[in-house]
DNA sequence: AATAGCATTATGTAGGTACATAAAAATGTC
DNA sequence: GACATTTTTATGTACCTACATAATGCTATT
């Protein structure tokens, strides 16, 4: 297998990940350590580190320092989502877009919204609802805990002009979100839910989230 | 603004996403040359270079060789998502899975799909339909387009039995995927698509898409 | 035995050098 | 002027060294 040229990273990464689909490595089991690893496919260190860093990005793999590396026992896909600005995809669909915001109180965390945002005590919200319409019927409600410690500008904003989903993705647009999408009852309208996490500008553990759009019917 | 401390490519990641956010660099201007930024903040370019991919993988610039580096003028959020299977989302609720399948044929593509996938020639798939169910009721309509070429193994699966969501997930879990979702007209019970791009195997630019499932009423 | 502290060690980061690659820009050719 | 070719250049990759960090697990102390 020893080929002329230099190693890409891609093909250590493509070796790994050849490896556990074959089942060499299975989920959980631990992978040799990086050095190992570049000494047997004859390669610097730092291009199976960042061959690695890829498959852990990919979430296949899990990498702890000292603990090494191991096969993620959770089988799950993870994929790079874009949510769209709701009036954008409107229009764009050649309907008249209109917004209509129905509330919007402070009030600090219920337990479950602290706990889902991965709070220890319950912070201020800013708890958004609006209802987006698509030719004058009802297209996105939209139900958001938006925190106030982490967007404080928000609360300066005219939301019955601007829908908060704009307001945010213009204003505070790159974000990191961790989602997660499942499907609601069948048969009830209320659809599916995002339970959006959002890593803020402080890099620290400081992650916040929010709950996005509910779509309706 | 000079730290004695050694600069971290996060420090880096973080001053160059503060300038676009406030407007120092706005969507669709040009930075600074990667070595020119290492300069000014006395760094090296190499970690310059680490804070760019990781703002580009976020979305937030597009960077071309010899082009430069631009702030990406398309204002979307990017998260990533995690694609459960079905099945344990639906047992985890306590209710009874099952799962009906409707029809798997293999045809090649139509212009539309294999637009979709990338591909400038029709390839050949194999079209599923499959119902899963939640206590004998429909909870997710699977409409599902799998490309023969990159993943041949699926037509050797007894689809009635494993549904093909599962089988995949469990045979070829970590494939990389751009999705993009985006609600239904309201009022109609198609609900939602995802239309998911999958990067196979081999790095060139084979990638694959496939459509993936369609939540029902 | 529990605990606190320390040594070990695998991954993570920073810096630097050299070269590869792709694409824009400049140049040459008809 | 239009098109092919070369040059230039900004990003990308590979390798290396040195050190940082965090978690494990060993050790000493109570």
């Amino acid at each position: 297998m020893s080929i002329g040229a230099r190693h890409s990273w891609k093909d250590v990464r493509n070796h790994i990940r050849g490896q556990i689909l074959d089942t060499t490595y299975r989920p959980g089991d631990k992978l040799p350590r990086d050095e190992d690893i570049a000494k047997e496919l004859d390669c610097a260190r730092s291009t199976v580190h960042r061959a690695m860093r890829s498959l852990a990005e990919d979430g296949m793999i899990e990498r702890r320092r000292k603990g090494g590396t191991t096969v993620n026992p959770d089988p799950v896909t993870r994929t790079t989502l874009k949510i769209p600005i709701t009036k954008i995809e409107i229009e764009s669909r050649g309907h008249e877009y209109r917004h209509h915001l129905i509330g919007a109180e402070q009030l600090s965390a219920t337990p479950s919204i602290a706990a889902r945002f991965g709070l220890v005590e319950a912070g201020s919200f800013l708890k958004i609802r609006a209802l987006h319409l698509a030719d004058g019927r009802p297209y996105v409600f939209e139900d958001r805990w938006v925190s106030l410690d982490t967007v404080p500008e928000i609360q300066d904003v005219d939301l019955s002009e601007t829908s908060a989903n704009e307001w945010l993705v213009l204003n505070r647009p790159y974000s990191r979100c961790d989602v997660q999408i499942y499907a609601s009852e069948t048969g009830e309208d209320e659809a599916r839910f995002m339970d959006a996490k959002r890593g803020s500008a402080l890099l620290v553990l400081e992650r916040t989230t929010w709950i996005d759009d509910a779509p309706i019917t």
